[in-house]
DNA sequence: TGCTATATAGAAAACGATTTCCTTGTGAGT
DNA sequence: ACTCACAAGGAAATCGTTTTCTATATAGCA
């Protein structure tokens, strides 16, 4: 915002006045009663006007209620860019949605939670303004953005937690939660991933899979974590770590999780089940496996991550682990809003968000075809 | 807003200052720079720092970049809520989310709408802002709520488009945009549902099918358009009506869904193939099929709408249609953001999406089994 | 009756921009 | 040399609030 120096320099308009679409119209040719209209009309100042307004004593309570009576009849609304500006405080958080790089709104766990988010936010009297660090043209960093609005806090998720970026958001002391990566001294919920990752293992394990494969994210600590735990939890069962069944893939990105597939069936000791990054990935996954004759579970097993509903109602239903987005988006706006409207209350450390194992139909028993 | 009367009268404070959670610190404390600061700092005056920003002319190109300079040089950022109260214009769109009622952001559609949106508002120069009629205890209208926080223009999609609340928006002349019902005089788009609901038909009656059910929405003009279009289609292609084949059922609720099956199952005269509302209704459907022994498409035929990309990426594929939301909400950006910089032109008749036909495996031609 | 607290009301200064004048200074044209 | 036009810069009003500070009226009290 700060070089305004582009393209156009010279402009018409005498001394101003660029195309700027619309006319600028203010406030009362627009039809609404701005607060000089409720004290000139019940014949106070407008000082007691915003006294009333916002509940303050040294009003009596005559004046008080002819004031109320007078804002209720022609409808009088405070403006909230006027009350932003002075107060330094516009209710309103921003949630960064990268929609450049990654789609998170195309994946339902984030769904979940920014509608989680929003709804509690909602409850305590805030607005969510979806944030990109495009505008118009112009490349603002996510800190400018949200301050060039005066937004109140940010909520960041499913984005490049170790970009530059970031660190300027986290840097810059603004309220900030973040969710599934967290910060020394920032507000953070995480999804218990691990423990998700473990009830697939045993559970897997417990039907007596031994060659337990993990198609597994890439670059972020939800990834790093489930990989850790997918580690613990093969060891702890007592079995040989075998990097050959540690995949890299992608969040729901389909063509990685069919081409890691392949790479598992082509190993000489296949995986007699295999743990995908999310549930639509499995689906493809098991679309992969039938394309070369693999029933699931009978001949293989497969498991998902998210617990999506669609997934469960299926003719045969997902095996998978199910995260709270909504709870998460809920969490998030609360400690948000702590942080925002108690600064200097001590950062928790991160909310960690239950999970459930779906057992659903996808991994079943070690049969005798899958010695093949 | 108007009515704050409630409860507290009489509070802290010496004729003034409840608690306001967080103190309210003004933007230099923040260390943010004003208009001011890059003024002085620049040895000329606040008109001038602003006729740069704007790209005005009537300033010499030395003391151009100078400001400019200058404003780089301590991270300068005009204040948005200044800008805004002076200009009536916040670049900020509202999108309205009723989630006590429906919980439209669990349905895809309308998240590929939002995505749609946001996406183009953000590539205008727009951002969105997620509001409700609740906010914070208090309960404002969409249209008070809209008008409290400035937002220049409101995007309207699944909810009660007969409320007061819609026709208060309506008749209030803030630009909005509807998605999937229009009002005369004002912008909207649509998805082709008819085109929609037409191809199904056909695409059954092509595979023989002659009894074709229907479990339709209600109280909305998108299931009235779709119920009128099964009629139409199914008269042209020259069935004779069966009102016991068409059957009300909701929008993604599991159980309507079942329970219509099931009614329609206990008919003399079974139908051959089901159109469901929804692609997540429609795997209910199947489900509930599977439970009383009917295996889909052998035995039954079922197809769904709105063409999720998971309902298509299982074992087999559902044959419904795809409704193209990120369209949806990309013409939605356009128009409402035409009617917000340009409000005199003239309001063009909706614009209307296609849709397209995924043939999936759940409808297959009419088999012996069929006729028990 | 004075004198001091206290309550009530209002004037005015912010908040950070934009925009409308208005004042200069300069160059061209006669 | 004298006007005229125009460009560059600045002062000040404005947008709609909040909040501080001051002025007045009333009550309490000796």
């Amino acid at each position: 915002m700060a070089t305004g120096f582009d393209d156009v320099i010279t402009k018409p308009g005498g001394d101003s006045q660029i195309d700027r679409g619309s006319l600028a119209v203010p406030r009362k040719a627009a039809g609404l009663a701005t607060i000089r209209d409720v004290a000139e009309r019940s014949g106070v100042s407008v000082s007691v006007v915003s006294k009333v307004m916002n509940n303050y004593r040294g009003v009596s309570s005559e004046v008080r209620e002819r004031v109320i009576k007078m804002a209720d009849e022609i409808g009088y609304m405070p403006n909230a860019l006027a009350r932003g500006l002075k107060l330094n405080r516009t209710y309103n958080i921003a949630v960064v949605l990268d929609d450049e790089t990654c789609d998170n709104l195309l994946q339902m766990y984030f769904v979940m939670i920014l509608h989680g988010l929003k709804r509690e936010a909602g409850r305590r009297g805030y607005v969510v303004t979806l944030i990109t660090h495009s505008v118009g043209g112009r490349r603002l960093s996510y800190h400018q953005h949200a301050s060039y609005r005066n937004l109140d806090g940010v909520a960041l998720m499913c984005l490049d937690f170790v970009s530059g970026e970031v660190r300027e958001l986290v840097d810059s002391g603004m309220p900030m939660v973040t969710i599934d990566h967290p910060f020394p001294e920032r507000e953070c919920v995480i999804s218990d991933n691990r423990a998700g990752v473990r009830a697939l293992v045993e559970h897997a394990w417990g039907l007596g899979h031994r060659r337990i494969a993990f198609i597994h994210g890439q670059h972020s600590s939800v990834a790093r974590a489930r990989l850790e735990a997918y580690k613990g939890a093969m060891a702890e069962c007592g079995a040989c770590l075998d990097d050959g069944l540690m995949i890299p893939g992608y969040y729901h990105s389909l063509e990685h999780t069919r081409s890691g597939v392949s790479r598992l069936l082509a190993l000489d000791e296949r995986p007699t089940c295999i743990l995908m990054p999310d549930d639509v990935s499995a689906l493809a996954g098991i679309q992969e496996l039938a394309r070369v004759g693999l029933r699931v579970p009978d001949d293989i097993s497969v498991a998902g991550f998210d617990g999506v509903e669609m997934a469960q109602t299926m003719p045969r239903p997902l095996t998978t682990v199910r995260q709270d987005g909504r709870e998460v988006g809920r969490l998030a706006a609360i400690r948000l809003i702590e942080r925002i409207e108690n600064p200097c209350s001590d950062v928790l450390p991160p909310d960690v968000v239950g999970v459930e194992l779906l057992t659903g139909r996808t991994v079943g028993p070690v049969g005798a075809c899958s010695q093949l």
